[in-house]
DNA sequence: GATCTATTACCGAACGTTCGGTATTCAAGA
DNA sequence: TCTTGAATACCGAACGTTCGGTAATAGATC
């Protein structure tokens, strides 16, 4: 071919994500992102033609199949309910880094009554994620209303303490919420009398 | 004395808390925030001579005491502990427009391993909040350290029903979370033997 | 009661800076 | 050599901010 990038594109897009993740989307400039990538302005748009949104764009969609790999996927593995719970939780962990990475999700929210530029996305990757623990509730033992409850109940909880842990300065929200995922999803005592 | 202000200190804040909320510091650009006041940027800067970051300190300071009196106060009140929570419920729905608004301390955190200007007002209202249901969950019965967990998970809850409610463009979440607060505070089983 | 003065609120226009984005040149491999 | 990725230099636009001046009110003076 010809020069090789100085950067792999999966190395870059979770250096983009870290940036997006600790300031949002108005708040990464550009000037951020090309010191955070290495890459100079210019690079960055060799690398990403449509720009900052561009950016933005394929940084959500790494991200959501990263925690796919990471977390979601451990919850349709094998093995008991609650152990599948509890590693997720360590994937969960590892990916927002003990609690101290924002959500991007929640950083690229745009406001309820607009239309900002990734609805579309961050509504899709707060779906998958209800979704799959929904899917564990049910397997669980739980009736299908109330597996997407606690489904919903679980992704609250994580992205609440996400939220606290960040605002006041201390990770134990963000245990309390890993902890408590396993109770929520695949609780010690049985959800449903025959299951 | 000399010329009446077109618009009062406290519908101002309100005003400019608004667009702080749904675009966060960085996004919340002077020209929003001129058209949402209906003042010009210089006018603001002769209300604010601080200038946009006084402007986010005032609108969090001021938001904080609408919070207290519009639900906080309602914990400390008369009646049973499970009504309480029920009537802060209800102020803690008007003060986020019905889980529409986000919440002003999410949009304005700083990374975590950074200090921006606002964390020492952010955590102090989180703190606040989560000692106000931690008060009354010790007063429904439950022990200090189990109250302050309680305190901490319904503050997460809350929070964590708003991001979802803003990312998945329903309000269900945000309605789950307040009616969860009542069982999470007060709940209709006692939470000691002898309380 | 009319006029003047002091005081405050507001606004139009511009400031320097930084923004996201682009054109061009340079250099590294195949 | 020829292709491609990165760097330098640059652009118009928008940013937060500042400043000079105008509009509007209350009290003082006549």
């Amino acid at each position: 071919m010809a020069r090789p990038q100085s950067i792999e594109d999966d190395a870059l897009l979770i250096r983009l994500a870290e940036v997006f993740c600790d300031r949002g989307f108005e708040g990464a400039s550009l000037a951020h992102l090309a010191a955070a990538s290495g890459l100079r302005k210019a690079s960055l748009y060799h690398r990403f033609p449509g720009g900052k949104r561009q950016m933005a764009e394929e940084v959500l969609a790494n991200a959501s199949a990263r925690l796919d790999d990471l977390a979601l996927v451990l919850l349709q593995g094998e093995g008991a309910p609650d152990e599948r719970a509890a590693r997720a939780a360590e994937g969960l962990d590892a990916f927002y880094a003990g609690g101290a990475r924002a959500c991007l999700l929640n950083m690229l929210s745009a406001p309820r009554e607009e239309d900002g530029p990734f609805v579309d996305g961050v509504r899709a990757a707060f779906e998958k994620l209800v979704a799959a623990f929904a899917a564990l509730a049910e397997e669980a033992g739980a009736a299908p209303e109330d597996a997407r409850a606690r489904g919903e109940r679980a992704a609250m909880f994580l992205h609440g303490g996400l939220v606290l842990s960040r605002g006041m300065r201390s990770e134990a929200p963000w245990r309390r919420a890993l902890t408590s995922l396993r109770d929520e999803l695949a609780p010690a005592v049985p959800l449903a009398v025959s299951a």
